[in-house]
DNA sequence: ATGTCGTAACGTTTACGA
């Protein structure tokens, strides 16, 4: 089961280079963020042309997740637990049925916080706590789980290109890579440093500043696998050239195939 | 070079978020 996360920077600018990503790529299962649209906007034909089952949890202008699947979802859930009055559309659950196991799929869309300080990255660390609460609880379950999406969380010096220039950033403060190391530590394996343990790998190029053509590059977007997943992991890959692309999302597609 | 995108809205331009 090929399982890509992929934060699309917008459903209505991206569908025509998502499609055609997908018709490469064949991924069984895909874990969009950004859609940027309410979930009646969100186009499902040309996915469901394409053999994909569509469960969006969006909202207007910013933010929003969707499952793009090739196996039946179940039980969608909506919205990351811990806070009913949080309006932001970051999060979504399905279960899909393997060839021998079920495996439980987080999509997530973890908020940029900049800037921090500031409400914003309060927001943040806020919802990095909702975050943890939810991995425990998937890592008490039986059922195997992954949990991928844009963390917006450089984790470690060899993620950056230029790790001095972050030192300030929301997507880098210590505080922000120790919440992400608090969950990482409940015993989830980063599906991509697996077998790629060296540095020069990233998932976001920001659009200014020529920063593609210099390959000035973040890895942002993680694929956090609990024990079960993480033994059944086959592979994983950057799908990093469609950034080369016309139109391109900021962000490319990162993804692990497991054999379940 | 404060450099680019995508989306929304009292829209042919500005504001916001990233």
């Amino acid at each position: 089961m090929k399982i890509a996360t992929f934060n699309i920077n917008g459903i209505k600018a991206r569908h025509h280079a998502l499609t055609a990503w997908l018709d490469e790529a064949q991924p069984d299962v895909v874990l969009c963020q950004e859609i940027k649209s309410v979930d009646d906007a969100f186009p499902h034909e040309p996915f469901e042309a394409r053999g994909y089952n569509v469960a969006t949890h969006g909202q207007k202008g910013f933010n929003g997740v969707a499952i793009l699947s090739k196996l039946t979802l179940e039980s969608v859930t909506r919205g990351l637990p811990g806070d009913d009055d949080d309006p932001q559309a970051r999060w979504i659950e399905a279960i899909v049925m393997g060839k021998r196991d079920a495996l439980r799929l987080c999509g997530l869309y973890l908020p940029n916080g900049n800037p921090a300080p500031g409400p914003k990255y309060d927001y943040k660390l806020a919802w990095m706590d909702r975050l943890h609460a939810r991995a425990r609880a998937l890592m008490a379950d039986e059922m195997p789980a992954v949990m991928a999406g844009d963390y917006n969380v450089i984790p470690q010096p060899e993620d950056a290109a230029r790790p001095e220039a972050w030192t300030e950033d929301a997507l880098y403060l210590p505080q922000t890579r120790a919440a992400y190391r608090r969950i990482l530590n409940l015993g989830f394996t980063d599906a991509f440093r697996v077998g790629h343990p060296n540095p020069g790998h990233y998932s976001f190029w920001d659009y200014q500043a020529g920063a593609w053509e210099k390959d000035n590059g973040i890895r942002i977007d993680h694929l956090l696998l609990t024990p079960a997943a993480a033994d059944c992991l086959v592979d994983t890959g950057i799908d990093r050239g469609i950034r080369g692309r016309e139109k391109p999302s900021d962000h490319v597609p990162v993804w692990a195939e497991l054999d379940l």
